[in-house]
DNA sequence: TTGAAAGCGCTACCAC
DNA sequence: GTGGTAGCGCTTTCAA
């Protein structure tokens, strides 16, 4: 691979020279200029990006940590941000982790180990452990949907008001008539994912007597969700509604409860959470609860670049409920089936 | 942020001493060692991946370069290609091009910059233009799904019998009696989409008199599934089938041709191509054909490690038929509706 | 077992 | 306009 040097010695210039011509920087003689490019390519020389990382402590990335990119919801996040970090001339690398709180922590190592302009971290596994990882470091932070206690000089945390959330989904519910419920979950054990389906089961409990909850965790993937829904519909009593704490998995219980005969919202109403682009194409579309994210491009933009200075440190969206199809009046009381 | 220097000089020690204790690289005593280790952890040291990268040369990343990572088949190439690279303790950087011809020129350059183990390419958009940026690069690549004619000393071919693919396809929904068909697209002007829609429209023209067809051209993802499903049911007459290039589109038909007061497979038949993982989760589920990818990442790690030199340089791939819900018998003609 | 020093390829500063 | 050169932070000989 031909390097500056190379491209110097076949110009008959220095590499000073070539670099300035190669990066239209500095003042170089049109003729010169012209010698140096076609030398240039007549070696098909590239410039060497880990020389210039080094050299220039490539401060035009910015990192991002998600939990599983196969989710849509982290998805467009990546997307969100790429979006908005390209328009400012930054680039973004992005690392998923499969809610594995080592491979978290071997992220963030990686990340921090880049000189980056700024991390964004939107990781349900993010906890105390892994947050001391992140201690002392000098980068501007952005944590997205995540509680955990951090202190440090320039970190944003963006959060999304999901006590309200939980509370409109389970009240629209309840006012459907459905007393038994089925939760599904994945990861219900980590961070944000622990206290959503918390305050699922507490808001359900807290809006009257006799509802009863059937729960079940499985993977964050539409089969997860297939599964799960077998796992559930075979509570007693049935749940005649199911919530899932987010749309990926409900992809999958729509499924499973086709599979067993049942017909949704008629015997069985889902709602999901996220409301990935996919929850409109699903039959029947999906109720959920919409958590807004394409700000978060613009927002950890803003924090990172250190425009908004005056940006608060702490920002709280506020989730709204997209009622759809999958959701419907609760059958009426049967008695157990007759055997 | 601290550096070796700052370390060796806290420890008392040379910097060649704290990179050996640093990567176990080397005799130092554990004496030395534990010293180093201290002083690295209260300075808070993190070794800077840009100066690794350049000294050593970096051979341990691999490049992929796509069209379009919300299409969850060029997802599903990236999570393959990870996991075979990870097992092999490389890593891989992913770039999506979004079908832009430009940007895949951008996109390879920034990748040869970066002294990969390997680049791996799958996007449609890979024409002849594009692939001058090849020309003349020393190490390994896999080109997946393309016919561009490329010379290259270490280029590995990986192609999918597209011909087989659409004839069983055609045959399949001839035989179910359909005559009248749409076929929906996106960017059906390059590579190798061009190459299948003009391989279905060939097969169906093949396929005996009386075929009518009725095509449009939307944008890769349900959206654009949903906005062609409306232009083809308004084509005269109306296709009993719609095939689309894609499954990613086909989900948005799905949804299109009901809210148009239409059923799927009864009034109108859907096939798409990929068999990504959501097509056995829609409904109903999707007829289509499978492209195999999960083979993407072992071959491509093996020739780009070198391991089977003795591997051909070119693999052909046999998709293959899923026939679910999504398809059935043609309706009975029924003449132009009466005025 | 440890240290000195030579670069990896590039950019930017300063002198001419 | 152009060239010499220092040095980004690291690893890796080679000597001691």
């Amino acid at each position: 691979m031909a390097n500056l040097r190379d491209v110097a010695r076949k110009a008959g210039v220095s590499t000073a020279t070539v670099s300035r011509a190669l990066s239209d920087a500095g003042p170089v003689r049109p003729r010169t200029r012209a010698r140096v490019l076609r030398a240039a390519r007549e070696l098909k020389y590239r410039p060497n990006r880990h020389a210039r990382d080094l050299r220039g402590g490539r401060r035009r990335t910015v990192g991002l940590v998600v939990s599983n990119l196969e989710n849509p919801f982290f998805l467009d996040k990546f997307h969100y941000l790429e979006q908005e970090a390209v328009r400012q001339g930054y680039e973004v690398v992005v690392e998923s982790t499969g809610y594995d709180p080592h491979r978290l922590t071997e992220s963030l190592e990686g990340m921090l180990a880049r000189s980056l302009a700024g991390l964004v971290v939107s990781a349900s596994e993010l906890d105390a452990s892994a947050s001391e990882t992140l201690e002392g470091v000098e980068i501007p932070v952005v944590i997205f949907m995540s509680d955990v206690d951090i202190s440090l000089p320039a970190c944003t945390r963006i959060n999304v008001n999901d006590a309200t959330g939980v509370q409109t989904m389970v009240s629209y519910l309840r006012s459907l008539g459905h007393l038994r419920f089925g939760v599904l979950g994945h990861h219900t054990k980590i961070g944000n994912l622990k206290a959503r389906s918390a305050l699922i089961e507490r808001a359900l409990r807290a809006s009257g007597n006799g509802v009863s909850i059937a729960s079940a965790e499985v993977a964050d993937s539409p089969a997860g969700g297939r599964l799960g829904s077998r796992i559930l519909l075979a509570a007693e009593p049935r749940p005649t509604a199911i919530i899932c704490l987010n749309d990926h998995v409900a992809i999958g219980v729509l499924r499973g409860i086709r599979e067993h005969g049942l017909s949704v919202p008629e015997d069985v109403s889902v709602v999901g959470f996220d409301n990935i682009g996919l929850s409109e194409y699903t039959n029947p579309s999906l109720t959920t609860v919409h958590v807004p994210r394409d700000c978060l491009g613009r927002l950890a933009m803003e924090r990172i670049l250190d425009v908004g200075r005056a940006a608060p440190n702490e920002v709280l969206l506020d989730p709204q409920l997209l009622v759809r199809e999958s959701t419907g009046k609760a059958p009426a009381v049967r008695r157990s089936a007759p055997e």
